[in-house]
RNA sequence: CGCGGGGUGGAGCAGUGGUAGCUCGUUAGGCUCAUAACCUAAAGGUCGCAGGUUCAAAUCCUGCCCCCGCAA
């Protein structure tokens, strides 16, 4: 099948693959690179680099109608662009769209972040039928898969992803033989918003509020605390169940520093100071007894 | 030229012109009650690299390399 892909996250390099290997015709449209990053350099597009390396066909540009005009596709296939297809195209062609959420939850940019924001035990992809509205057309499938303890944001993406993959790929070949259905959305909507600002946790909530934060928010633009005085970004924590006053070190844990809240507490394992590079929460604490050391906080012996 | 922070013994940090320190770790010993938090001692550093200023530079100046936060 010729199949026009647009994408532009890692989230569809699997996806990409998938068909890839499947044999299909594949052109790809992707954003244009853009300055990014400190020092505002233009960095290459994964996606596109992936796809260059198995000679697939990428057009690179935001005006994407001319360059509609001059391909011959049979399908469109969307993963991940990460912008509004225009309604004159989607209106002409065929079009799905791989979702990573049980639609109609969890419409919109974020909806892996947040399944795990919610603590949601189960989440999944959808192939579905786009539509003029946003993520609300008919479903051709869906696949579940179960939300672990232990899932962040990257390891329920990378899972997400893989089961992705196969998913479009069936999909695909029910479109192939004639037999994908068109299964109107059932359900309440909600929507999961982009989130573009790092977040400052308040440990005066419960510890499994702020862990699934935590885990669901990407590590751009993350998550952060407010201790001693310093901006500490939070990249990978546990909960834990020893009861202390929010904020309070209670204790070490492995490499991690143990950090009560208004409920229980957590385990702060891998956190980052603006400026340095990431370090265990038992480094941390290192340095700061030296820094604060005639302050009067609270690391010296009790007695 | 988007804004900015940083490279100091194994780790995390302090130290802005005059004998290189702190916490942790390590090693040895003591104690044995110790959620990271007992005591004592020892080892361990050409202070990112190269030049310059100075009687004297981790600390000031110049160039270079490397790491990172914010914003977009």
């Amino acid at each position: 099948m010729n199949i026009l892909f647009f994408a532009t996250s890692d989230f569809a390099i699997l996806p990409l693959k998938g068909l890839f290997e499947k044999k299909h015709n594949i052109s790809l449209i992707t954003k244009p690179d853009k300055p990014k990053g400190r020092g505002l350099k233009i960095f290459p597009n994964p996606l596109k680099l992936i796809a260059e390396s198995l000679e697939i066909r990428v057009f690179q540009s935001d005006d994407i109608l001319p360059i509609i005009s001059q391909i011959s596709f049979d399908l469109i296939v969307v993963v991940a662009y990460g912008k509004i297809l225009p309604k004159e195209i989607i209106s002409s062609y065929n079009a799905i769209n791989l979702h990573p959420s049980l639609l109609p939850k969890y419409r919109g940019a974020s909806p892996i972040s947040w399944a795990l924001i919610n603590q949601e035990e189960k989440t999944g992809v959808t192939i579905f039928w786009m539509d003029e509205t946003m993520d609300g057309g008919d479903i051709i499938l869906q696949r579940e898969i179960e939300i672990s303890e232990i899932d962040d944001y990257e390891s329920l993406s990378l899972r997400l992803s893989e089961i992705g993959k196969d998913a479009l790929r069936d999909a695909i070949s029910l479109i192939e033989e004639g037999k994908a259905g068109r299964k109107k959305q059932e359900g309440i909507p909600t929507f999961a918003p982009k989130i573009k600002e790092a977040i400052e946790l308040d440990f005066r909530e419960e510890n499994r509020k702020i862990f699934n934060l935590i885990r669901g928010v990407p590590k751009d633009p993350g998550v952060w605390i407010r201790l001693y005085n310093e901006r500490i970004k939070v990249l990978k924590a546990r909960l834990s169940e020893i009861e202390g006053e929010p904020l309070k070190i209670l204790g070490k844990k492995d490499k991690g520093l143990i950090i009560g809240c208004g409920k229980g507490s957590i385990v702060l394992d891998l956190v980052q100071k603006s400026g340095k590079r990431p370090i265990s929460g038992y480094e941390f604490l290192c340095g700061v007894k030296g820094k604060n050391r005639d302050s009067g906080f609270g690391f010296r012996r009790s007695g």
